[in-house]
Parts: structure tokens; sequence; C-alpha cells
DNA sequence: TAATACTGTACTTATTTAGTACTATTTAGG
DNA sequence: CCTAAATAGTACTAAATAAGTACAGTATTA
């Protein structure tokens, strides 16, 4: 089936719930707000930390915030902080992969119109959206 | 990575050799002409006979040829006869799956919106386009 | 300075995908 | 009517990916 990463689904969860912090929030209380496991949360929140999706804040009385408004925020963001790049083919122009029938392919370069439509659709969905 | 199964491109690949085909193409010319594995051509072949994409022939000079015009098959269509439903997650309707969070998930049901964008990105371009 | 909470890495297991093999069935043509 | 070509269907194996877990380390604030 054509989807998403489960850990990706799990993100649009977390950043759902996170909108509603008004300060810092730690992981323990994402997993229990969420029902998502804990150790899962973690792992997705270095993902999104990374990506520059969300704040970080130590120590006691820390935890993650939004690091931008939920309306300017995207699932197409979500998608390529936990996933990578998006690329439907691995001969699109931002795959991580190499496609080995490149040089003789009859489709060469035509995934790339496919690609770009579909991250424009997945561009027009944000966080703000999906409270 | 967000990407498609690799038969699914390797069956725009192949409807898009059969556009050039007057009559039935047998599976091993396809192969031929593609590069792509005979026994892999087959088993995709299946798939995009049973989801009504290509028709067949049997017997001597059989093999197969596009059930419609190319500008009429989308990707959505390809997508589709390859992997079943396009259901982002497990939360779409259409899914195959279930959701074990079903009941007091956040985003419940938004999804939906998503998964309608990107399908109607996927059937805006067809085979003829790829070729 | 002790408790809280993030940071980073590594590992194991489960699931999915990709590729292969084999047997049965159909059909055209000599 | 028989044979060769080609699809149809099922089942299996191996490789790749994803999911979940664990743990040691670092920063911060009360």
């Amino acid at each position: 089936m054509f989807k998403v990463n489960k850990l990706t689904d799990y993100a649009t969860v977390v950043m759902v719930d996170l909108v509603s912090a008004d300060f810092a929030r730690p992981s323990q209380k994402i997993a229990n707000n969420t029902g998502i496991p804990f150790p899962t949360v973690n792992k997705l929140m270095k993902n999104l930390l990374q990506a520059g999706l969300v704040r970080s804040h130590r120590g006691i009385n820390g935890g993650y915030s939004l690091a931008s408004p939920a309306h300017k925020i995207t699932i197409a963001d979500i998608i390529q902080a936990v996933e990578g790049p998006i690329a439907l083919t691995s001969c699109v122009n931002n795959s991580l992969d190499k496609c080995s029938y490149e040089n003789f392919c009859a489709v060469q370069g035509r995934w790339n119109r496919v690609n770009k439509s579909v991250v424009k659709a997945l561009k027009k969905v944000t966080v703000a959206d999906m409270t």
C-alpha cells in the first residue's frame, strides 16, 4: 500500500499535541496525552528537532515546543523531517537512491512532475488544519 | 523515505512500453524492451490485468495491450493496481489497515483531507504524460 | 547538588518488499 | 488433433526497511 511511515503519522499527532502547549512540554507528557509509547516519542522528537520543527529546553521544567506557528508547519515538512527527502521513485531529482536503469529508461525524468505535484499537495495542509 | 514500490515504478515503464504496441505484446518482449527481469514483468502483468488496466491474449501470438487510451490511464490507477488502495495512513477511510488509537486520536479523520489531495495530484498525470 | 529531561548511538525484532520457481491453462497454426 | 507459445495462479525464499527498545551521557534549574 502507498503510505507514509507510522512514525510520520505519530509525528503529526505529536505536533498537534504541542499546539496546545504554552510552554515546553516533556516527552513523557506528550506520550501520556497521545498514547504513543514514551521511547517512540523520544525517537521522534530527535528527528523533529534536527529538522527545526520544534525547539527543545533541557533540564527540569524542560521539554519541547513548536518552533513556528501551527499554520506555517506543513505535512510535507513533517514527512521530510521523519523520512528524509520526498522522492516517489529513485529517479526523482532529490532522491537519496540511484536508479540502475537510468541510462536507458523510457520514463526518465517523468516522475519529477508527479513528485512535484504530490509535494505541492502536501504543502497545502498544515498542522493547524489537522487540529 | 516516502516513495512508491519499485514494482509501481516498473509498472509505469511497462505501461509506457505498451503505448507503442499495435497488437498484443508478450511479457518476454516487454522485458527485453524495458530491461526489467522477465519473472518480474510476469508478476506485474497479473496485477495490471486484474485492475483492468491491460488486456491479455493467450496462446501463440498472444500478449498484453493497453485496455484504454494512454491519456485515460493515470498514475493513481497504476499505484492502485500494484499496491492496492491509496491510504497514506491507516486511519484514512479506504485503508485496509485498522488504527489502534482510533478512538482517542487527536488527528482523527484529518488525514482524509491530505489523502484526497494527494490522490487528486496523482490523477492528473497520465501514461501519455510519461511517454 | 540532586532530580529532571533532553541527546546520541546502537541493537533487536517484526514486517514488508522483491525476486524466483513451478504448474496449470489457453490458443493459434500446421 | 497435436504441439509450441504464452498467459494465470500459487507459493516460497531472501533481502531490505521499519518499528520498537535500551542505555549511557549531558545540560539545566530548583
